[in-house]
DNA sequence: ATGGTCGGGAACCGA
């Protein structure tokens, strides 16, 4: 079965795109970010008559992440703990198809330093703590999303560039490494360990065409789920489209 | 050349 991360950058704007990706490539599950609308708002009979289940957190304006599944999930939390007065769209999580799934949008935080660094920063300690407490329970655990992270400088086309950003800070990439040390596996890096896979490329400055882009949307696995991981990648052709969100698909499968 | 482009929603913010 193939399970996926897509960052549609806004639903209402997507949705033709969206259709059109599940009808090609018909994943079992779905981890959606930014979907930018409010959770009554989603297109749910859109969804549905795709052949999809929806379980959707969103939010006005910004933010808002939504499951979408083949088979009906039973959902587990819609907010990462920790902080009780964090009012962000950014986590849901349910069980499907004999899976734990958690889908993730994790903050930019640029500029940094200042405050959306420090968030960004204390939502990784966040979802550290959820992701041990995940990886103590029975069965495969997939952590899928937009973690706003490129691991490494082989991640993304112009490191030089970008050496100030948030995404590539040493504090970032030491949380992201921090979590893999518990015992997730970057399903898509581990697959094709010294290719160079983007998922992200920015609307401004030619940067698909000049193909400057960031591996920045993984898909975490936990050691029974690797078990079974026969593939992964990114559905790189998406970002070619009419109306494209600056975001392709990753995605694995598992036997 | 210190810009450039999207989405949401109706002026800017976020990315």
């Amino acid at each position: 079965m193939r399970i996926a991360s897509f960052n549609v950058n806004g639903i209402g704007a997507r949705l033709p795109r969206l259709l059109d990706w599940l009808a090609a490539t018909g994943p079992d599950i779905v981890g959606l970010q930014e979907i930018k609308t409010e959770t009554e708002r989603f297109p749910y009979d859109a969804v549905r008559e795709a052949g999809y289940h929806a379980l959707v957190h969103g939010q006005k304006g910004f933010n808002g992440v939504a499951i979408l599944s083949r088979e009906p999930a039973e959902e587990v939390a819609r907010a990462l703990p920790g902080d009780d007065a964090d009012t962000q769209s950014r986590w849901i999580e349910a069980r499907v198809a004999g899976l734990h799934f958690a889908c993730l949008y994790l903050p930019n935080g640029n500029p940094q330093p200042g405050p959306k660094f420090d968030y960004k920063l204390a939502w990784m300690q966040r979802l550290n703590t959820r992701a041990a407490h995940l990886l103590a329970g029975e069965g495969p655990v997939v952590l899928a999303g937009d973690y706003n992270v490129c691991p490494l400088d082989a991640d993304l086309a112009r490191p030089e560039a970008m050496r100030d950003d948030a995404l590539v800070q040493p504090e970032s990439r030491a949380a992201f490494r921090a979590l893999a040390a518990q015992g997730w596996t970057d399903a898509i890096r581990a697959r094709h360990p010294h290719a160079e896979i983007y998922s992200y490329w920015d609307y401004q400055a030619g940067a698909w065409p000049k193909n400057w882009g960031l591996r920045i949307d993984h898909l975490m696995l936990s050691p029974a789920a690797v078990d079974r991981m026969t593939d992964a990648g990114v559905d790189r052709s998406v970002r070619g489209e009419e109306r494209a969100s600056d975001h392709v698909p990753a995605w694995v499968d598992l036997g």
